[in-house]
DNA sequence: ATCGATTGTGCAATCGTTTGCGGTTAGCAA
DNA sequence: TTGCTAACCGCAAACGATTGCACAATCGAT
């Protein structure tokens, strides 16, 4: 019951403290049979250190803490693999929060990160956060915060993220070059930056080819569900589409169901592409062309990037774009 | 730079930390006037507790940790939500830590927590993972361990899964009602004994019906990949099932690619049945018939268990059972 | 024998916060 | 005036680990 601390064992050898530290870390003071004795002792008693009285003293806590806008299955879990394989090979660890779509609770999650000292930050913002200014006390105390994804377009902070307007545009590119010409694009909740991006690069791609866009075309949804209702409306109009473009797997999830429902003919009847972290695509048939877009990838560059600005704080900020890549499979 | 503390504010208003410290939590010593500008002052300067040393002082951190074998998308998002929900009302954080399915980081993990001081440990385990020895120490030192879903058979930890056999048994109930004559199963990694007490519960449930079970109607995969593999292996024989039986989201992905790939109507051809979280069933056509074992009360479960210890030590361990639930859809 | 350098260890302060105890003041009654 | 009680607040130690500095012991060189 009860920790062992350096203390119990200082006690027990009748050493000073400092000198138990000091074996523990192998300091050139100590002499070699003190310092093997010591860890010996150290090691038989099984004594953990107490990061909580380091992180005191040093003023360091090896945590960095991870702020999503929300805990789901298409994206998170990758990206959280991908942080935590990085950050453990630094010796540091993660605290995850989830901000449940709220904005208040991503301010609370900021404050909790600040409270436990956290060296860092990596955040996606949820899409009520209209402004940083709850990230700004991280700032003050040159705590460096990267955002990744679901960023602010205003952003001044280090950023990761793909090259929305670009990708979007090789997604509109490969399905007018297999003849489809008019398209119906699925985007995210409106109020995210990146949802507003891929829009505005889905209106460009269009442009670019005189393909016409009805209201009816533009369809922006909170999850799978609402994807879905907007899916069957869709095939209610009399003006269909012969093509969907979907920016993420959640949507292409609730897009899926609304077609299998109504028996719809891929890529016969329907041609679709998605963005795509790559395993939902596969569940489906057929299976379904999408450009990806790794969220390991973003969740390992977010990690470097944050690791960057811990080495060296006057680090410039830029945005970091993490490269995408068609993959054709059968639904084009 | 440098995040304000009670001594700051204490140089700040001349007065001794004591004063400070008393008065932001409304000690009644502290006279209204002093404790009215304390405050005032405190919340201008931005002050954030140091819980590094106020778990130094207090011997309590307000962090849990969270053992996983691997970060999926299966299960483990729906945990992680449950679990965060829960302990956060109670002013609580969560370190999540991954085993990446393996034994040596496992026991890493359990270093780590007891480096942060949790209070508190919820895991479930590798396949790799015999014994509970590493976490012996966390017993030592009366840090409660629950462990949940992938447990070990002999623990005499506090436990939180579903009664495996009877779940088993209501979905095998559930195909021979609908005619179902030869049943293939498909269980997880071997090693694990969740895998084991559905596989014994199978061939129970089978025996009941007299049916007969050839060895490659039972299908031990690591992975949705080899369930695939395994499934396609399976229609290769010339004695078929009429049904599928799979223990996991993650085999039941496997499967139903296979069955796509090789265009096996469903329920016509093939019956198939799952023990499920409840999300994927519905991605296929047809939706697939599952038993919901929901990863979001085994979280709520494991974290409320753990709470019950944390709030009286001396509690009688015994295991909590996840009520299951059929779910008829289309594909049976 | 004396000095100097070297080696090994202890002392004490420090990180930020909490808390038992003691002390000072004011107010009031006798 | 004296005594007593609240009301308020400060002092100092403590949590566990680290580290600059001081100090003692040893050794070699002169």
């Amino acid at each position: 019951m009860g920790r062992v601390t350096i203390k119990d064992i200082a006690r027990l050898l009748d050493v000073n403290p400092s000198t138990v530290s000091r074996a523990l870390k192998n300091h050139p003071d100590i002499s070699a049979p003190t310092r093997l004795h010591i860890q010996e002792v150290a090691q038989e008693l099984g004594y953990t250190p107490n990061y909580q009285a380091i992180g005191l003293r040093n003023q360091k806590s090896k945590l960095l803490g991870l702020i999503i806008p929300e805990m789901n299955m298409f994206f998170f879990p990758s990206i959280i693999r991908a942080i935590e394989e990085t950050i453990r090979q630094k010796g540091y660890n993660l605290i995850v929060l989830h901000s449940n779509n709220r904005l208040a609770s991503e301010i609370e999650n900021v404050k909790i990160c600040q409270k436990f000292g956290v060296e860092g930050v990596m955040a996606s913002l949820t899409a009520d956060t209209q402004n940083l200014n709850h990230f700004q006390g991280l700032e003050k105390q040159g705590i460096p915060v990267v955002f990744f994804d679901r960023v602010l377009e205003d952003s001044t902070s280090p950023v990761v993220m793909i090259d929305d307007v670009a990708t979007v545009q090789i997604a509109i590119d490969h399905l007018a070059a297999s003849g489809r010409k008019s398209i119906c694009g699925f985007f995210g909740n409106e109020k995210l930056t990146i949802s507003r991006r891929r829009y505005e690069g889905f209106k460009q791609a269009l442009a670019k080819y005189n393909m016409k866009l009805p209201n009816h075309f533009i369809r922006f949804a909170n999850n799978a569900a609402q994807a879905k209702a907007a899916m069957i409306a869709i095939l209610d109009y009399d003006e269909k589409p012969d093509a969907i473009f979907s920016m993420s797997d959640e949507l292409l999830v609730g897009i899926m169901q609304a077609l299998q429902k109504r028996d719809v003919k891929i890529p016969e009847e329907l041609g679709i592409i998605s963005i795509s972290n790559g395993d939902f695509p596969n569940f489906f048939k057929p299976s379904i062309t999408y450009i990806e877009h790794s969220a390991f990838k973003v969740g390992s560059a977010a990690a470097n990037l944050l690791f960057e600005f811990l080495e060296n704080p006057q680090k410039q900020t830029f945005p970091k774009y993490i490269e995408t890549q068609l993959r054709v499979r059968r639904s084009t």
